[in-house]
Parts: C-alpha cells; structure tokens; sequence
RNA sequence: UGGGGUGUCGCCAAGUGGUAAGGCACCGGGUUUUGAUCCCGGCAUUCGCAGGUUCGAAUCCUGCCACCCCAGCCA
C-alpha cells in the first residue's frame, strides 16, 4: 500500500529517529491561510505532512494561519476543512489557528522590546520601503530605531489599545539594517489593522506578520519537522533569529521542498482567486480548475491525487510536471472498479431493416473484468444510435469501425453489416440502414462471422438524453506566463447524446461510458456551466478521456 | 553587481566514492466483444560545462554556465 518513500525529507526524519532527537516523536502541520480554496499544489503539501506523520506514528495539527483578516474569512476556513477530509486526511483533535496564540504572540513582542530587540518604528510604508535598500545596497536604519525601551513598551501598548490609526506605528526587529538577506532588515513583526477578525473579533487591531506568528506557533506546538515551500528559504534566518531570542525552549527545524508545477495550470491563489472573481471559470469548483474541489467537481477520486502527488515526489528541484500523469492516475484510480455503460455523444441513426417485432433485452456486465458487479440490461431494436464518428464512407486505412459493406459487432449485442448510407439533400450523412445476423447475438454467436472492430450504441427506445461536459486546458500554453494572454476560452465543450437507460441504476456517481471516457454526473448548480439541475436531463462532466492509441 | 537555492532520459525522480533504480511519456509485440485494461520487450556508456583528486567520481575539490526565489505594514 504505502511503498517505503525515500525523498530527502523522510530520510531526513528518519536519520532524526534514528539518533533520537525527536522526544516527542514526529509532530508536523499543515498551515494554510484561509483566503482561498485548496489546489493540487496544497494537495502535495497535505500528502507530505500527514503522509508523514501517519508513516513514522506522528501526528499532524491543522493550523490556520489567520494573522491577516483583511483578507481571511470562515467560508475558507469551512472549504479547507471539506477538501482536507475530502483528500483522506484527518487532523482529528489537533485542530488550532496562529489567533489562538495573540495573545502570547504579545507577550513574546514585549520581551522582544524589553531585550532591546524591537522597536516602534514610525515610519510610513513608504519611507520604509526606500529606507530598506535594494537587492545591492544596504538599507538605512529607521530614525526610531534608537527609542528608549520605556517608549516602545508605551506604544506598542497604545498601538494595541487601538490609540492609533492604520499605519501609524508598526513595531520592528531590532536586526541588521545591512543584512544581505533583506528579510533580517529590521522586518515588521506587527502592524495596525483595524479589521474584524473572524475568530478574535473585535479583540485586537493589531496583527503580528507571518514571519514573526510561524515560527512561535511551530515551538509552541512542538512541531518536529516544519515543512514549507522554498519561497520560504531566506526567511529560514528570521524564523530561527525569533525563536532565538525570545524565552522558549523549543526550536523546529524549517525544511523547504519545492512547489508543485502542473503543465496548463497555474497553482497561484491569487490568480485562481481572480479567475474566480471575474468569473472567468465557475466558482472555486470549476472542473478546469486545480482546485481540490474542482477536481472533485469533475470527477477525480482523492485516491488519484494522493498517487499523484506520491509518485511527483518532493525535491527541492523546480518542476513542471506534465499532465500525463495527473492522467493516467485518474484513470488507473477508476479503471478497476467504475461501472461501465454506453453513450453516444454525436449520434447518428441506424436502422435495422431486418429486425422485426418486440425490442430485445441483452444482458451486458456493469465490468467486464469484475464479473461480480453484476450485469444490467441493454436493449436491441429497430432503431439506433452509433457514434458518428464510428461510421465513415471513406474510411482511412485500418479503420476498424463501420463503412458501407463493412461489418461490425455492437458491443453486447449483434454484428451488423452497413447496407445503405441515408444522406439529406445538401449531401451529408442522416441516417444508415443496416441488417443484423440474429445468430451472432453476443455471449452464443454461431454466426461465424469475424468483424475487425466493435463499436457502441444505444436503442432509441432504451436511450436517455444526457448532456455531456468536456473540458480542454484551462490555458493554451504547458507553462503560462501571462494568465490573460496564455487563457484558454474556449475550454469546455458540451454536447447532447444519450446514454443507455440503466445508468439510472449505476452502482456509483462514476461511470465509464465504453470507449470514450470516465465521466461524473454533476449535481452542482451554478450559473456558468450546466448542472444536473436543469431540467431533468443528466449532465455529466468528463473526467477523463480513455487513452487513445489509434494511429491511422 | 547582494543574498538564498537548483542542475541525473521528453517529464518527474532514486542515487551521497565502486562502475546510472523506478514511474509517466514514447516505440515495438501478445491477449482482448472497450483501438481501453492487462502482459512482454525497447528506451541515459552517461549524470549543466571544463579542469583536478582517486585504482575508481553523478557522487570529493576548483572554476565556469544556466535557471528559480528575495526589496508587502501578504502568507
């Protein structure tokens, strides 16, 4: 089940057991910010930390980071969770938010101050950013950077009992104004805010930075292995300078792994946050979207992702993973158990000429390979569809389908032969007659006929309409640069067919259509895309096509 | 021109001085009432480049080159 993993990380972890550094044994968190949903790339990060700690008997806490409410609410907090859950992963009671610890984040900020290590600097944002240097010259220390202790107790104080406005005052790392790595000049470690917070309300209106929160919540949980993304890695000094210079007896070690890069997606929050905004996609839930509940939306088992993102691995290498094998982990997680059924998407009508009376009910397994699914029925008639893309009266070499004089077996049911092509006055293709050979019915064929190819279809007196969702790349290039230019818009197709009655007694909301794809009924409702809602037609979006190896 | 990282097959990725795992993709072949699945086989004399150390280097040393990240009172 779980293959022995061997990235850095895990060897790491295990070198740590092995000399017994860990007394508390492998604590590790997943700390996402509630300001957006959940993408894949967060997936690989979910996988890491609880696959870890699940690995090596550890445990995991679920930690919102929540120190910026102008841009944090509840509703992400809620679809974190759900998407979390969702993936397979369970944070069980160690369930904690960075506001759980203001007011002991305050109190660090004032031994802070008190050591002479932090100062009120009352400098507005911009004089600070042109106090700050530049990536070649060192900044310029602040003018409030030499204030008496008694001073900058007094005003952080005030700045917490809300005295001040908006940008006022901020309070600052006493650290290197000259430091090569920009994140030690004298970084801001609380700003004025005056924002309701979702958990603490109206209790504070100042909020400690990140830099400053991360790194005490890690010691104050006791994590063993804080694991983050390598846009993280300069801020590696500032995380253990913190927890250097405060009292706290604990130190987690910051690991950085790379993020995931996936071709025709963009794993930014802020751009899926803005396609969402702007309603370039639906909502969050998109089906083109990486977002976990897009992909959810869209048909993709958790069990597809968590392969995924075991078999991406975790480096520190730059990577854009192709598509592919997002792919194929989606079909190899539906291939086993997804009950099979027939649809004709762009249909095109047969009819029997020979086929006489009462309809035929057939028998047809729900898999072929897992003969205890079961079987459903399937009806034969007078008149079909097939796939217009299965007939051709100019058919390319080796083309397996169905031609005029060609032969070929419907699936479960009769081989068939084309006898006449129906067109309409302008030349194009209606309808096609065909004859069936009534002892070549599937499963006691005695016809002896061979046909090279078989194909699907359904009767039109067993079909149901159905409406199908496809969805091509959200953008044009593997690796998008500019999000507008590089947008796809033309990336869901959607076509009108029907699928075989007895998809209404499909053992699963998954289901194969035979030969084209792996699809997933959607029952979302939304403006932009159709839904199952409308009507009460099926809607069903595609999850992923069947691999294709014809070459003609 | 500062600091921090990374460079092994088309894409991921093992490997940490003993003579290049694996997966995906791709290409052959077999089975098949899904051109699916499944099965078999092929696919890096070479590890960014150049030197050096060594009996022996992807692994050690030196020098180059390329790419990524950092100048939010975001995380």
């Amino acid at each position: 089940m779980t293959a022995d993993l061997h990235d850095f990380i895990r060897n790491r972890i295990r070198r740590d057991l092995d000399e017994g550094a860990l007394e508390q044994g492998v604590v590790t968190r997943f700390p996402p910010e509630p300001n957006g949903h959940l993408h894949i790339g967060h997936a690989k990060s979910i996988c890491l930390n609880f696959g870890v700690a699940r690995e090596f008997g550890g445990k995991t806490y679920l930690r919102f980071d929540d120190t910026n409410p102008s841009k944090e609410s509840e509703e992400f907090v809620r679809s974190i969770q759900d998407d979390i859950n969702w993936l397979g992963f369970d944070w069980g009671e160690n369930l904690t938010f960075a506001s759980d610890y203001f007011d002991q984040l305050f109190e660090f900020a004032k031994q802070l101050i008190v050591d002479g290590k932090a100062f009120v600097c009352s400098q507005s944002a911009d004089e600070m950013r042109q106090n700050r240097g530049t990536l070649t010259e060192p900044g310029r220390d602040s003018p409030f950077r030499n204030r008496t202790v008694a001073d900058n107790v007094d005003l952080f104080e005030r700045m917490r009992a809300g005295e001040f406005g908006d940008g006022a005052h901020v309070l600052r790392a006493r650290i290197d104004m000259a430091s090569p790595n920009i994140n030690l000049r004298d970084p801001v470690l609380y700003r004025i805010m005056h924002k309701r917070h979702h958990r603490t309300g109206d209790r504070w209106c100042i909020y400690p930075m990140y830099d400053f929160t991360h790194c005490i919540c890690d010691a104050l949980e006791g994590i063993s292995h804080s694991l983050c993304t390598l846009e993280f890695e300069d801020h590696r000094p500032l995380y253990d300078w913190v927890l250097d210079n405060i009292n706290i007896n604990f130190h987690p070690p910051q690991i950085e792994f790379s993020r995931l890069g996936l071709e025709y997606n963009v794993m930014s929050k802020r751009v899926l946050a803005e396609l969402v905004d702007k309603g370039k996609v639906d909502g969050w839930s998109d089906p083109r979207l990486p977002t976990l509940a897009g992909l959810r939306r869209r048909g993709v088992p958790a069990s597809a992702i968590r392969d995924f993102c075991q078999r991406v691995g975790v480096t520190k290498q730059d990577n854009l993973v192709e598509i592919k094998l997002l792919e194929f982990c989606i079909r190899q997680a539906l291939e086993a158990h997804t009950p099979r059924v027939m649809a004709v998407l762009e249909p095109l009508r047969v009819t029997v000429t020979n086929f006489e009376g009462e309809d035929e009910v057939l028998d047809a397994p729900w898999h072929p390979q897992q003969p205890e699914m079961g079987i459903r029925k399937l009806v034969f008639g007078r008149e079909l569809f097939i796939e217009r893309s299965d007939f051709s009266d100019d058919p390319p070499d080796k083309f397996k389908r169905l031609s005029p004089g060609a032969m070929v077996r419907l699936r479960y049911a009769y081989i068939i032969r084309c006898d006449e092509v129906v067109r309409t006055a302008s030349g194009e293709i209606e309808s096609i007659q065909v004859t069936y050979f009534p002892d070549s019915r599937s499963g006691d064929d005695t016809s002896g006929l061979k046909p090279k190819g078989v194909i699907h279809f359904v009767a039109a007196s067993n079909a149901r309409r159905v409406r199908v969702q496809s969805f091509g790349y959200l953008f044009r290039t593997p690796n998008p640069k500019d999000v507008h230019q590089d947008f796809n818009d033309n990336s869901v197709t959607s076509t009108e067919g029907f699928v075989e009655s007895g998809i209404a007694q499909a053992p699963d909301a998954h289901v194969q259509f035979e030969r084209t794809g792996y699809f997933y009924r959607d029952s979302s409702s939304s403006e932009g895309l159709e839904s199952d809602a409308i009507g009460d037609s099926l809607i069903f979006n595609r999850t992923v096509s069947l691999r294709d190896s014809w070459k003609p």
